[in-house]
DNA sequence: GTATAGCACGAACGATCGTGCTATACAAGG
DNA sequence: CCTTGTATAGCACGATCGTTCGTGCTATAC
């Protein structure tokens, strides 16, 4: 073996990245090796070895996203602290990072999930699938913690309320892109507030950030660097 | 001329319908002249002479899958009273659009929407969009109309409800696909009443269908032969 | 009967797709 | 120095893509 495996990981990790930029708006399908190739500088077969075929190149794809969608979504949020506060702020931080397009065609995941949603099983389908459960399960975790701590009503539920939640989350993301139109994420922020103080207690309402925007430095840390992305 | 233009007429449909069909599933974009030619029974050449290119092939199949939108989603919600019982009508038979898989891959303008959303502008892009714009007003019109009946509160919002209840619509549609499981369209069903209930005044609240799930017997009418849809 | 128009077919174009096979460049270990 | 192994490149394959062209069938018009 080489010692330095940096070599071939490098070059491994750059094309993941852009597979994942491209895929985010062409779509895991869209994915083609040879523009890829190209785009990197590199020859067609040399990135193909890489992986040694399309459907695990999509796979390591997803993966690779997956990682970025932790970094920017979730693992931010986890800096507040459990149940309704960190509810709102996995909320803001999706949408904020949707903003700042982290992939230059939106959310990865919402288009991943658009495309293979009515497709045949497969491994790629699978991990998609799984990867929207887990975030699911996120955004409940997160309320039946609410709920335990006294902010959300006892008669809540949390699998109903993540549905909601989400659901404003992701048609934020496509309005926001088919539109080029901000105020779609502000209609989902006011949405998630609307919805969340819907259920929660007074003590959970007093945890909820006072009136105005949440304050999304915080959040904003680890901000990737800007893709050129549409602006019209 | 000829004098019976029905014959040409007839194979275009058929090729609009199926292309429609196949587009909910794998998108305009993986529609393959080819794939549709054999699929007809009929040459490539054949079935692209009625377009004279892939695009205008797609514009032509997003015009014909508004057609059986309307007919599908719009028209029967249409029998109902104007303001909030006609706005929870359509948001209703929507839900039975998709769960009756009027397109064999759910919602065909979700799946549109999804895949065009962040490509680069063009005449089906503009299209998609514009169809979604008018979706959207159909809704926010019957907010209106609710609102200015006294159904709705006077200090709620219309483009805001509409957001809010397209959201639980669209993501029903993608979570019922992706995961074969009915029940994120109840869960639609109970967003979307809650969240009416939530705008309503006394006498909008009392409009709606009483507490079970609203009778779709008569929305259920004009049911298109079902297509072979994803079991598992 | 002859001319014309609509409709569909078959063959072929160049381009691109994913995928192999083979060779080269280079670094590490003996 | 030689061997070994990894990373990338070169080249070619069969298939499929959208598209074009020439042709033939059929039915109406005159």
């Amino acid at each position: 073996m080489t010692r330095n495996p940096s070599v071939g990981a490098a070059t491994r990790e750059a094309i993941l990245r852009r597979a994942a930029d491209q895929a985010s708006v062409d779509g895991l399908d869209g994915l083609s090796i040879g523009q890829l190739a190209t785009g990197l500088g590199m020859s067609k077969s040399g990135l193909f070895a890489h992986f040694g075929s399309k459907e695990l190149l999509q796979l390591a794809t997803v993966e690779d996203a997956r990682t970025r969608y932790v970094d920017a979504v979730i693992v931010p949020a986890l800096g507040r602290p459990r149940g309704i506060r960190r509810l709102d702020a996995l909320c803001e931080s999706f949408l904020a990072y949707v903003e700042r397009a982290v992939f230059p065609g939106g959310c990865f995941f919402a288009a991943a999930m658009a495309e293979f949603a009515s497709k045949e099983p497969g491994p790629v389908r699978d991990k998609i699938a799984d990867c929207q459960r887990q975030w699911t399960a996120t955004l409940e975790g997160a309320a039946v913690e609410g709920r335990e701590r006294g902010e959300l009503t006892a008669g809540c539920e949390p699998a109903q309320l993540a549905f909601e939640l989400e659901a404003a989350l992701l048609s934020a993301n496509w309005y926001f892109r088919l539109h080029a139109d901000l105020g779609y994420l502000d209609r989902a922020r006011r949405a998630v507030r609307s919805r969340l103080e819907a259920d929660a207690t007074p003590t959970g309402r007093r945890a909820l950030p006072s009136l105005g925007r949440l304050d999304v430095s915080q959040i904003r840390a680890q901000a990737p660097e800007r893709q050129d992305h549409h602006d019209k």
